[in-house]
DNA sequence: TTGCATCCTGACCGTATGGTCAGCTTTCAG
DNA sequence: CTGAAAGCTGACCATACGGTCAGGATGCAA
């Protein structure tokens, strides 16, 4: 029973290894933070030696920053949906079940996100001083139109914004305490959908965009 | 010029010098999480070399469980709020001023109280269930009971506390992010207002719970 | 088959960190 | 005034961590 012993090909064994590192330290650096982790448990977690991590990236702030990288494309992914929407009832319910799906099937990703903003988006700054922002004020436009063209209420723009990625980031970033709450269980696929139904109908009632 | 060389009381001292460890490692913890957070860093803040901190801590975790104690103390305190009132609009107006207050007051506080919790509450774990889940229970059945009075629309109790939190929380732990947006500024008076009231204005409105 | 680039890794190193301790100074009750 | 308790700290230690490297193993193009 030798396990499969498949003469990888080289492009092959760079990815499959990449892949591996990458999913141990987005859980490492998720569970004990930057300082927190340790090379050798990312090495550990990815079956890997620790000198093979150093191989494929140089430091663990190299590791960090791809970690990190990730996670902030899949978010700008999940922000397109505001924009193919016709009006706040289906942009914003689109973009509140994308997020909430990311923080259901990347909490990890999700807490490395947070930490790393809470501290000052050290590796992040640029991103945010120019992706973000730009995304942000063409995100806050669209939904000064939607006002003016009266299909909602004259609603703050931006901390609209901050209410939506505020109530979805939590379901992961403190998933752990709503697990404790719900009786140390995840949610259920049930308990997931009322989630979003919930925000969606108190955001979208609250905003006035509710169809009468 | 001696630097009025009052020769404090045996008490003041110990008292001074807590409250001066602890707020830096507030600080400290804070910004760099408890991994990457280091007592000679605490120390040179707070103005005391490193033995005496371990004079007055014994460890670091000891350090470090004391200011998350702190913090949750006054998060409970702000949950008061809620019992005396008599409807929703007051109840979650006054939880949302308290909550986005201390959000403004002790931004650290908070940021380590969102660490900790994200990284699966080592520390907290036994208030989380007891304490946090026994003040839940009771706000739910308080929301629970506004519901049946008519006081708002049926909305799901959990998750609408679950996004009280998540509104407020956000505005310490992604407080770089929000003032990034800002242009680099923090929010002014006039903003920090303004986003409480769009937050109340939203939410609600969003529960039904608006004076018609 | 050969040669080479890529891949891999055990052993090692310098440093930084949490923590200790012996011995000093200061407060203060009696 | 005196002695003991409380407060303080420079110097030290063991450990763990990020990172290095020499040299071996492996795939692959020619």
């Amino acid at each position: 029973m030798t396990e499969s012993t498949r003469p990888m090909r080289r492009q092959d064994i760079r990815r499959e290894n990449e892949k591996a590192i990458l999913l141990a330290a987005e859980k490492v650096f998720a569970e004990a933070g930057f300082g927190g982790a340790t090379m050798q448990l990312i090495a550990d977690l990815a079956g890997l030696p620790k000198a093979n991590l150093h191989y494929y990236f140089a430091t663990k702030e190299e590791l960090y920053r791809s970690v990190v990288q990730n996670i902030f494309e899949i978010w700008l992914q999940a922000a397109n949906c505001f924009d193919a929407a016709r009006g706040p009832i289906d942009g914003i319910s689109a973009y509140i079940d994308a997020k909430m799906e990311i923080s259901r099937r990347h909490p990890d990703g999700s807490k490395v996100w947070a930490s790393e903003v809470m501290h000052g988006a050290p590796v992040l700054q640029d991103y945010m001083e120019s992706i973000l922002r730009e995304w942000t004020d063409g995100r806050v436009e669209i939904i000064r139109r939607w006002i003016e063209e009266g299909k909602m209420d004259p609603v703050d723009p931006r901390h609209l914004l901050y209410m939506l990625w505020a109530t979805t980031q939590h379901y992961a970033d403190f998933g752990h305490q709503i697990e404790t709450l719900n009786g140390g269980k995840p949610l259920s696929d049930r308990q997931w959908r009322e989630a979003k139904e919930n925000i969606k109908r108190v955001i979208l009632t609250g905003i006035g965009a509710q169809p009468a």
